[in-house]
DNA sequence: CTGTTAGCGCGTTCAG
DNA sequence: CTGAACGCGCTAACAG
């Protein structure tokens, strides 16, 4: 690692004057040339174009911006960075942006308020045209208000203030679908082992499954079992649930790494999946469900598909048709191996 | 989700002149007043800062980063926004940053080259202080270039060009340490599964583990086996090596998930970790890791380091105090269940 | 068709 | 201690 002074090498940024002066002509004939507004000779065009590319000429996007009102960039203020939820939100939002030419700043506040409104501060200096915000669980958080000079949109977890723009899963559908799954293979005894009941999923999930069962006169087996999102979890709660003696031929876990932990109880206890035990996670979280033994009929709660919509919405709200209200995305039944042999 | 046209509700961005208007005084005074510049009379001072948080006024960064030539962004290039490489090295970069004010445009560019150089593109419009360009493998990747108008620091996957500065894993201490640690405890008889041998990576740490076996006068137990970086193929290896009536008393896996896979053999055949086999991978990803029974001990490869070690080096290269080369991260071994009983 | 002028929001001289 | 004037890189309106 050698330490080189190479700032003097290093070729100065060109701006308009220069390709204009190479082309000779003034700048805003450059400025029209380049931009492909009318009233310019194809030759003078050309020439400028040319020396253009010859000085491998990048507009300044911050002078753009500071006339047009527009940066074309917008923050992302997650609070999960670590997470495996901001991620895929994140891809689906860059994917939207993609295609036109937004450019994302991303900030992580990690659940402090007082860094979140740094943070916000610094992208309301910079003149994010629009701001996405990123829960770290679905449960709803404050709302940033409406005093902002841009519009926002929360996405995962929901603002509080419903007037605000919010995209998030539908666990409650997911909890529907994913038991409608079990219920159509002719399972009747089923049981919910989930996360804490501290969580709006956990609860909205278990709900779900209630629905679902009660539509065609059933219940779940025992209580729910509210405990942590961990594998060590799914385990406990599947031994104390075969050594309560219940009779089950269905565990739905309430994510998929809970579903790998009863996957490992049963297995330890010689059951098969999924003759005797069907199981299901939610989340079809790729390592998690790669793994499995058999592999992890799951629900995609299609993350990317929220990030997309909430930066399609921002998007929306920048060119002044601004939506209110929250928007459920639907989820989706992976069928494998733990529910169908050999699906 | 009704919509609603508020575009007219939002406020006006306040601008410098609206304070100096509002504080009775000419905009150079407000900005040297809110600046903290010399000469200007408390009062007035006072006054003009009541006038900016009434108005809650928002220095526009742009604005100001066109005079100083300095936007206070860097741009983060990475190939891997889905793998658990990126998001901590991006954690480890907005750490570094978060202390000053530097703003993180982050973009993705999915392994495609045409995209990249779009991305590329965007980003230097955008007059990006630095880049950091995170790659989806150890393997090294194409250099961008000396011809960039701001300087660049690679990440996880060095430049192919080492005049450029690039911060690296080190995959080769890695195995060193994580063999030595099996060594330490009285370990003879190990064993390699890992990754596809098309992966630096993989060789870089099969090569460490023979070095360090070879330092005591050992050797591996049978040819390195290259594989995939799945818990399939951590079963299907560990299965075939048994079958073929080795003999071992530790199994190094070339990732976490490899070792779940070996974990979950060697429990079928009923043999006891650590006792009759250790077992250890890479990578401390959590989420395999605290599933894993027992617990698994692993080399944490510091991803977050290298994020903010690569953040501090662009920094200093922004400052003209430019570093060439290739840096390695020390990795850590993280003692745990599986090679050390109760640990 | 092209060049000149003005101004976006701000910091920085330099007179007053 | 304060304010007018200038310039950053660029586009829009107008004049030639």
């Amino acid at each position: 690692m050698a330490t080189t002074e190479d700032a003097t090498t290093r070729p100065r940024t060109v701006t308009l004057r220069d390709v204009a002066q190479v082309a000779g002509v003034s700048v805003a004939t450059a400025s029209k040339a380049l931009n492909g507004r009318d009233n310019v000779h194809p030759d003078t065009r050309r020439r400028v174009v040319e020396a253009a590319e010859r000085l491998s000429f990048t507009p300044n996007s911050l002078a753009k911006a500071i006339l047009a009102g527009q940066t074309g960039t917008v923050g992302l203020l997650t609070n999960d960075l670590e997470g495996r939820f901001s991620l895929p939100i994140l891809m689906g939002a860059e994917d939207a942006f993609g295609a036109g030419q937004m450019s994302v700043l991303l900030c992580d506040a990690r659940e402090d308020a007082i860094r979140e409104q740094y943070h916000l501060k610094a992208l309301l200096g910079r003149r994010v045209d629009g701001l996405i915000v990123v829960g770290s669980s679905t449960d709803p958080r404050p709302s940033l208000g409406h005093a902002l000079p841009v519009p926002a949109v929360y996405a995962y977890a929901p603002s509080t203030d419903d007037t605000d723009a919010s995209v998030v899963p539908d666990n409650l559908n997911a909890g529907v679908l994913a038991t409608q799954h079990l219920i159509s293979l002719g399972r009747t005894r089923v049981a919910h082992i989930t996360g804490p009941e501290t969580y709006a999923a956990a609860r909205e999930r278990a709900a779900g499954a209630r629905e679902a069962m009660l539509d065609v006169n059933l219940e779940l087996v025992g209580p729910v079992r509210y405990g942590s999102w961990t594998e060590a979890w799914g385990r406990a709660a599947t031994d104390s649930l075969l050594e309560g003696g219940a009779e089950v031929d269905a565990i739905l876990a309430g994510s998929d790494q809970i579903a790998r932990g009863v996957l490992d109880a049963l297995r330890d206890r010689r059951l098969d999946v999924p003759d005797d035990v069907a199981v299901m996670g939610f989340d079809n979280w790729d390592p998690m469900v790669a793994g499995a033994r058999p592999l992890l009929t799951t629900v995609d709660m299609n993350f990317k598909t929220i990030g997309r919509r909430a930066a399609q919405r921002l998007v929306a709200a920048i060119e002044g048709r601004s939506t209110a209200g929250v928007e459920r995305v639907e989820c989706t039944v992976v069928v494998r191996g733990s529910t169908v042999r050999g699906a």
